[in-house]
DNA sequence: CTATTTGCAAACCCTTTGCAAAAAT
DNA sequence: ATTTTTGCAAAGGGTTTGCAAATAG
């Protein structure tokens, strides 16, 4: 199993509650904490509120999820399975994912050289006030 | 007074809190919410909590303060005068300033073009895991 | 078998709110 | 004179915690 596997490579335990969880962020629907919640809870009704909590915690801190901010909206999560970009509407909280290119690799890897620093992860948001999603 | 000046011109009024605030966030230490305040309230005994919080809000609101955002830590502010980005560290929390360069103009530029919309602003954050502030 | 995780409910703490007085323009 | 802002204290709401039972490896 994809998920199973991805937990266990950064050594944690593979429970149906985090399982879920990690399947949910995959989804790229950028959901917030209850929202997540809501929707294993669909499949999973026994599943708490704080597992959900600690779940995403733990696997924010691993690296696998990222938090995304959008001031004065509810914090939103993401698997990072693979590095990308995001374009938020700070209009309507609409999040999209663009993949990275070569020019933010380069950018980085010249960053890196430059401040004689090693970047684990180059998060780009490009803010926007009127998206499709918007009215 | 600079700040007088910076505030009317977003249609804010000057309250000495407001100016303290956005004086405050100028120092480019990247302050919390409750640092702001104890910083504040040296000069200024009399300054509510609740009123930075309002400040800082709304100073947000009209894009001149952003909030930087470190997993598991404090949200952090800065006074985004003029354009930059922010290398963070995840350990210990330190946040450094980077100016833009003419790389991520042209990326900017780019993106807007070829997803065909207007970007208010990019925001760019390095992650380090280390740095010379830990330990 | 051992270490980790779950679920529950309470505790926690950061943030917002309502309102009357004060201040800005 | 009008509108906005302040400060206080209370309310609010999202997040964390402690612990016993259950589960993963």
């Amino acid at each position: 199993m994809k998920y199973i596997e991805v937990l266990k490579k950064v050594g944690l335990k593979a429970t149906p509650q985090r399982v879920a969880v990690l399947k949910e962020l995959s989804k790229k629907t950028h959901p917030t904490m209850d929202e997540i919640y809501e929707n294993i809870k669909k499949e999973n009704p026994s599943i708490s509120l704080a597992t959900v909590y600690k779940n995403v915690n733990i696997l924010r801190d691993t690296g696998l999820v990222i938090e995304i901010n959008i001031p004065s909206k509810k914090m939103r999560y993401d698997y990072l399975a693979t590095p990308h970009i995001h374009i938020i509407c700070t209009n309507c909280g609409h999040v999209e994912d663009l993949d990275y290119d070569e020019h933010l690799f380069d950018y980085q890897t010249q960053l890196e050289k430059d401040k004689n620093i090693v970047i684990d992860r180059l998060d780009v948001v490009a803010s926007i006030n009127s998206c499709i999603n918007c009215k």
